[in-house]
DNA sequence: CAGTGGTCTAGACCACTCA
DNA sequence: GAGTGGTCTAGACCACTGT
């Protein structure tokens, strides 16, 4: 070849510099959410390089989450959904007298149709993450439960609940049958467990192996870790559930008086 | 070549498999956070497929937040940090008047160093995401500080505080000066506005193009986006903040008393 | 210097979608 | 069947890290 920097200008990498220009079109609204990008075969053409350069500009914008490939029909750029919220408010007393459970309100005011499906319900003894914050030893009976939430048919969260089996002995909770649609706090009010004092322990991460193929989540979407503790009046422990959530579609809110 | 399925059984795409051998070793223990992976070069010559191949394995392993590879030095199984955490405490009296900001309390507290800068300080009219929460029309002044969050020299967070120009007027926390360590909130007490209460809105994604510079993010670490609103005791708000924490350092440890 | 990951090429075939 | 993304090959050269 010739001239060795006829553009000495260029921003770097074909890859990158292809990457940047997409993006600067989704972000600066020339392609729309829902929008159909080039094919990979297209930009390859149009900006002169393989068409596996062409192809690593798009993985970094699927990274990024901007983007989302479909098989056999193009590349998207991601439509951001609506935020689900959940708070505080999920465990008030009015939520509970509501006969709903929190996610299907939720779900339910944003027009979309909720599912809620108990995949499991098991006996057994207590992992230490578990134990911890349950306050008793680790190895203690617990009831197990794992619960999937869905919105038009998608899902969305898996709530893994864990509560002593002294305590939920003998109830719905610890039943494998179906508990009904409403909040299971109301169950623990009845077994002398009123729900009174919450603990969450957000942090987020990348799904693993399994969480993708379970949630169904594409590439570029993270999850969020909740850890959630239950305590009653005088703060006794009484339920913890592990959530784990597709990022995009939920947000937390949290509403709190400062403590002194 | 000759037979065409020799081992129909074999668990699919080679990429896939080699990635799932590396994670099942990683999960598994026998390589331990921060064991150095087999070369690229290597990988492809033990598995008998092109070095594309392996590289990709390690691409789906790097998204998965489970290794770091590292240029000219090789692929590292990522050590776990521990976890900084911020919750209801950072903004009790006993913080405020502790003279430390909740940050650096938390980083000396797990023995590291941190620092904190201001980057600006700026007026400006209030973007419409901070006027709704700061409940004042958008487009009035607000003073903007963006600060910068470092631990052990690395960046941890960004928060950018916004706050009303009529409040703030004439105050430390208008002034491009420094402001001391200290936090915030008490000078926000000092000018007739004691915290009280605060919403945290929180959600997580995939950090922009620019975040994952800023931050000098690795492949596979999602951020934490948080939207602070401060309140006083009559549940005015006077401050809002917009975090942007890096997830795999942070999390977020809220106990709080149950709504009505 | 040798060894590592980072980027790129120019092909190939497969799997999926849609008219 | 035409067009799309998904995977793979067998090379090449570059940039960075260590000794």
């Amino acid at each position: 070849m010739p001239a060795k920097a006829p553009t000495p200008k260029a921003a770097d990498k074909p890859s990158r510099e292809i990457a940047r220009l997409l993006r600067d079109a989704i972000n600066g609204g020339e392609l729309s959410p829902g929008a159909k990008l080039p094919s990979e075969r297209e930009l390859a053409e149009s900006h002169g390089v393989a068409r596996n350069t062409a192809r690593e500009a798009i993985r970094l914008l699927t990274q990024e989450g901007l983007v989302q490939p479909e098989h056999g029909r193009g590349v998207f750029v991601r439509v951001r959904p609506k935020l689900m919220r959940f708070g505080r408010r999920r465990y008030s007393r009015a939520m509970r007298q509501s006969g709903l459970s929190p996610f299907r309100a939720e779900v339910i005011a944003q027009g979309r149709t909720p599912d809620t499906e108990c995949r499991s319900v098991t006996r057994i003894s207590a992992p230490g993450e578990v134990a911890e914050r349950l306050e008793i030893p680790a190895g203690t009976d617990v009831v197990r439960r794992e619960n999937w939430y869905y919105a038009d048919g998608e899902p969305m969260q898996v709530g893994t609940t864990y509560s002593p089996w002294a305590i939920v002995e003998g109830s719905p909770i610890a039943d494998t049958k179906k508990m009904g649609h409403g909040s299971i706090y109301g169950r623990f009010e009845e077994l002398g467990y009123p729900i009174a004092y919450v603990r969450e322990e957000i942090s987020a991460r990348m799904p693993t192996h399994e969480e993708a193929a379970g949630l169904s989540l594409p590439d570029g979407v993270p999850v969020i870790d909740l850890w959630h503790t239950g305590m009653d009046d005088r703060r006794r422990p009484f339920e913890v559930t592990r959530f784990v959530m597709r990022a995009d579609f939920t947000a937390l809110d949290y509403d709190m008086p400062v403590e002194d």
